[in-house]
RNA sequence: GGGCCUAUAGCUCAGUCGGUUAGAGCGCACCCCUGAUAAGGGUGAGGUCAUUGGUUCGAUUCCAAUUAGGCCCA
């Protein structure tokens, strides 16, 4: 039995565990960030310096978080981690958004039937304390993902001061005139009598008769345009399923790009069969109707029409001709909209601006009334007919159907009759069927004072992140029609408007506004509701117009859109810890919409400029398949789950690995993949801590050999890279980058090469302490590189760096300061995230070397092939047993040469020769032409201490089992 | 149906301003080591660069369409 060495090693010590167990470890490291009040040490230190300012867009107070929040948060703290570490002034203000339906909604469910009796004020009282409820949650939720923020005073949208600022903001858009009211449809309950909103509506299936409407053209209208239709009887054909919005008829519309026939119905040729409908009159022989011609086989078909074409038109063409309504005394014009389709009915589709979202907008281009002659309970008002007697004042819409169907039959405009059934929306509460109907609304007017051009303008400016960005937002409110502010409800901050009761002009005067503003700042919204109108207006006002003396007040609240939209004004601007315009906003792509475009609109508007230079887009999280995620598929991954299998750190870790631009996929393999990719970094800064628990600390940078200084100018590569990486916010290059350098530079070369000089050397040799030296750079550098990520493990990694958790060393070494440890050390002792973030240092950056030693590994390379193959054959097993010697091209001769005595090392192999010539049996490489490597048995024996094979070894009687290099440190 | 976007190995990503056999790491298979050990090392097999057309001497790269998927509208 030889001697046993072990002890005479200087192996790798440490108590940083293997094994990370990190859903039970996190939670402590959140603890001492608490305790320590590390967020607010490091807002101290960064304090007076660069600002940069990620304003936090509010998540809904609604419900536990879901993977798409973990993604956005662990994004905004990635950014401000490595902001903060920059020296640059980062704070994070988290906020929630919490006003609205959904809120309002679930209160109202929770109530049941005691719903109808409680106050408004009770009812708002119950959403603050369920808005409440879940910030706590999703707080909690946050802060255990290992984001880092002033979780204890975030800005919460019901709060007084922000509910007076979001009236603040609605009074400054009043007074400068965007604000106006107008017509607009909305869902509307005819049996609860009230609006509704989207999420209200339920589609169901639902019976409605299906009728085919004549509308007659005028020769006169025919002459100049169509003359091969003059003189004849023409008619537009359109298509309904709501019989009862034809009273409220005022235009056609066709789709400017569509072709459209006119067919001469049963000409000579081709007579028509008669009777071919039911139910109505019908088609008459020489009767000429104008469809869509795709719509042509479909409708010969469906009702019958036939005969010649006899002539074909463009919608474009079409566009402006009036035709007749088919029962009231009126015109109806066409009009064209790119909404219009030929996949059912004509291809012209029947215009009532008061009753239909299409026909809404349509009618505002063109200028028609919004026009809805139907009350709050579903009935005709007198207005209905304009003027004509009709049978319908005071009929129920959907009771009218079948009057309107016989006033048609006895106009003869009806072609054909049928019943459909189809998915119809209905009220979610009484589950009838709701009716579209224009009611008054208030809306922020987008063309006033070019505040759509002015927004369009300040997106340009912006830095769009990923660029696409800018096209999406500008291409939707290039389009987006004015903004329809108002709701009725009750869960929001009140249009603050007082009217006239006498005659019905609103108060715009600042003191009256200032009043109200104050008076929201300390009792917050509710106020709104609890006070008569004239409790906001000075003593004995009177009506500025009319002299009246009583008011009321506007009870609509406004979109929450708006609320979060003016938290650059709310929040950045009003909340000293922040500054305005924001650096960053970074939100989901369906923020375009949302967020971005509503915080654009607010701050052009009533600042002129936009709230944002930067604005970061992500994806959305998708399953494996690139799937979205849905109950009804099962395929839903919780963060809360991961946490708990996986931890949080995994969650960030998959967060800084996958392209967020795109739609990002999570999966049980990905996750799968992530965690070993997280083992690997994990071991790689264990096995370095391990190698330096000895270390003096004191400067070696003088001293070290080319291995040493190569592995430092990577460490400059990598630095470079990952800056660039944060820089650009594409972080899944900078985690890709990391990751490599962890396993092809670390742990599968360097510090495999370097086993043999830090286990075996004398353990303060001037070529162990270098290495040593070395590794103190690296593992210092890469914890901080991967802090903003990996923030977990750098602090738990940190800690050990620092001294803090370190039982092993003997005596307390004093601490690296620069330029021993470039930025780890200034003032970074307690956290990480105290320490700053690495630089590049052109000092120990060799591009020379980096390029030498490429070709080196490429002959590395030749040499494990060969190595392997007789490790196939059973002839070596550790690399160690090997000698190697290479017959080698003129290109490598002389490099290799230069590195003799280094081979062995750098192979990892006991010897290496270089021989002029041929090699018999020797592995012929592929990659470098004319290299020839043979592999024998190393001469000698093993050394029973490093475990390389030498003819020393035996020399020494006192120490017969070791070589001369162990028995010089052994026995010096 | 419209707007914006995506598609490279089992997974996550590079890359090609159009030009010889398309890269990396992981995973997988096989092997070695047992002094990073629920670790470490080596070798290898994996891709018609979504499909179909077009432009070009030449396309994974440019263009168009299609398919699949995502967000926002309708």
């Amino acid at each position: 039995m030889p001697k046993d060495y072990k002890d005479t090693l200087n192996l790798p010590k440490t108590d940083f565990p293997m094994k990370a167990d990190l859903s039970r470890r996190e939670p402590t490291i959140i603890g001492f960030w608490e305790e320590q009040k590390i967020y607010e040490k490091i807002q101290g230190k960064n304090k007076g310096n660069k600002h940069y300012i990620l304003h936090d867009g509010p998540p809904y107070a609604n419900g536990h978080i879901h993977i798409g929040h973990a993604l956005n948060k662990i994004l905004k703290d990635i950014i401000i981690k490595y902001k903060s570490m920059e020296g640059l002034y980062s704070p994070y203000v988290p906020g929630w958004d919490c006003h609205g339906l959904p809120i309002e909604l679930q209160v109202d469910k929770n109530l049941g039937d005691k719903k109808e009796k409680v106050t408004i004020i009770e009812k708002r009282k119950l959403c603050a304390e369920y808005a409440s409820k879940f910030v706590e949650i999703q707080r909690d939720e946050f802060k255990r993902l290992g984001v880092l923020g002033d979780w204890s005073s975030p800005y919460l949208t019901m709060s007084y001061e922000y509910e007076s600022a979001i009236v603040r903001e609605f009074f400054h858009f009043v007074r400068d005139g965007y604000v106006l009211k107008r017509k607009k449809p909305v869902h509307w309950c005819p049996s609860c009598v009230t609006a509704l909103a989207e999420a209200e509506v339920e589609y169901a299936d639902k019976e409605s008769p299906s009728i085919f409407v004549k509308f007659r053209v005028q020769s006169s209208e025919l002459k100049d345009r169509l003359p091969a239709l003059s003189n004849k009887k023409v008619f537009i054909l359109i298509w309904t399923t709501t019989p009862w919005t034809l009273p409220a008829n005022l235009a056609l519309a066709v789709h400017p790009d569509i072709t459209y026939v006119a067919i001469e119905h049963g000409n000579e040729n081709n007579p028509p069969p008669t009777p071919f409908i039911k139910g109505g009159q019908g088609g008459l022989s020489g009767e000429i109707y104008i469809i869509a011609e795709e719509r042509l086989d479909a409708l010969k078909e469906g009702i019958g029409i036939n005969g010649k074409i006899i002539a074909k038109v463009s919608g474009k063409e079409l566009e402006g001709i009036n035709a007749c309504h088919p029962f009231i005394d009126r015109k109806s014009r066409i009009i064209s909209g790119d909404f219009v389709t030929v996949s059912e009915g004509t291809g012209i589709v029947h215009i009532a601006p008061g009753h239909g979202e299409d026909d809404y907008e349509i009618g505002l281009r063109y200028n028609l009334d919004i026009y809805a002659p139907v009350d709050d309970r579903g009935k005709f008002t007198a207005e209905v007919g304009a003027g004509q007697a009709l049978p319908l004042q005071g009929l129920s819409v959907f009771k009218s159907n079948e009057i309107i169907i016989e006033i048609l039959k006895n106009k003869d405009a009806l072609l054909k009759e049928e019943k459909v059934r189809h998915s119809y929306p209905h009220c979610w509460r009484c589950k009838k069927p709701v009716i579209f109907r224009a009611t008054e609304q208030w809306f922020i007017s987008v063309e006033h004072h070019d505040l759509r051009k002015r927004c369009l303008n300040e997106i340009d400016k912006v830095y769009w992140v990923p660029k696409w960005g800018k096209d999406r937002i500008y291409g939707m409110l290039s389009n987006r029609p004015d903004w329809c502010i108002s709701r009725q409800r009750a869960w929001g901050v009140p249009i603050a408007l007082i009217k006239c009761y006498n005659c019905g002009e609103f108060i715009k005067e600042d003191e009256v506004f200032n009043r109200i503003i104050k008076s929201f700042e300390t009792n917050g919204a509710d106020i709104w509701f609890m006070k008569n109108a004239e409790e906001f207006l000075p003593q004995g006002y009177t009506c500025r117009k009319c002299g009246g003396s009583s008011f009321s007040k506007e009870t609509d609240i406004l979109d929450v859109w708006f609320d979060s939209g003016v938290s650059h004004a709310a929040v950045m601007e009003a909340d000293k810890r922040l500054s305005w315009p924001a650096d960053m906003y970074l939100e989901g792509s369906d923020q375009h919409r949302g967020w971005f475009q509503s915080s654009l609109l607010a701050s052009v508007g009533t600042r002129g400029k936009s709230p944002y230079r930067t604005v970061l887009t992500h994806g959305f999280v998708v399953d494996g398949q690139g799937k979205k995620m849905s109950k009804s598929l099962g395929n839903v991954i919780a963060p809360q789950e991961v946490i708990k299998a996986h931890g949080a750190e995994i969650l960030r870790l998959w967060v800084s690995s996958e392209d967020y631009r795109d739609d990002i996929r999570i999966s049980k393999e990905i996750l799968d993949r992530l965690t070993e990719a997280y083992r690997k970094i994990r071991n790689t800064c264990r096995f370095l801590l391990g190698n330096v628990y000895d270390f003096d600390r004191r400067d070696y940078s003088n001293t070290l050999s080319e291995i040493d200084r190569w592995a430092m100018s990577r460490l400059q590569t990598l630095i470079k890279k990952v800056t660039l990486a944060y820089e650009n916010f594409d972080f899944h290059e900078g985690f890709h980058t990391l990751y490599q350098f962890c396993v092809v530079d670390m742990s599968s070369f360097y510090l495999d090469v370097l086993k043999d000089k830090l286990y075996t050397f004398k353990s303060d040799s001037i070529e162990r302490r270098g290495a040593q030296w070395v590794l103190y750079q690296i593992l210092s550098t890469i914890t901080r590189l991967m802090a903003p990520i990996l923030s977990f493990t750098a602090e738990e990694i940190w800690g050990h760096i620092t001294n803090q958790k370190s039982e092993i060393r003997s005596q307390k070494l004093p601490p690296l300061n620069p330029p021993l440890d470039k930025g780890g050390n200034r003032g970074g002792e307690e956290s990480v995230f105290l320490s700053s973030f690495p630089e590049f240092d052109e000092k120990y950056f060799d591009q020379e070397l980096e390029s030498t030693w490429s070709d080196l590994f490429t002959v590395r390379n030749e040499v494990n092939k060969a190595l392997e193959m007789k490790r196939a054959e059973r002839f070596i097993g550790n690399s160690l047993e090997a000698k190697v010697t290479l017959s080698l091209p003129e290109k490598y001769h002389a490099l290799l040469s230069k590195y003799s005595d280094f081979l062995p090392t750098f192979f990892i192999v006991s010897a290496v020769d270089i021989a002029g010539e041929h090699l018999d049996g020797s592995y012929m490489s592929e990659e470098i032409a004319g290299l020839e490597i043979k592999i024998e048995k190393a001469p000698g024996a093993k050394c029973q201490r490093c475990w390389n094979w030498s003819e020393t070894v035996g020399r020494f009687a006192d120490e017969p089992d070791i070589c001369e290099r162990c028995y010089k440190v052994v026995s010096g």
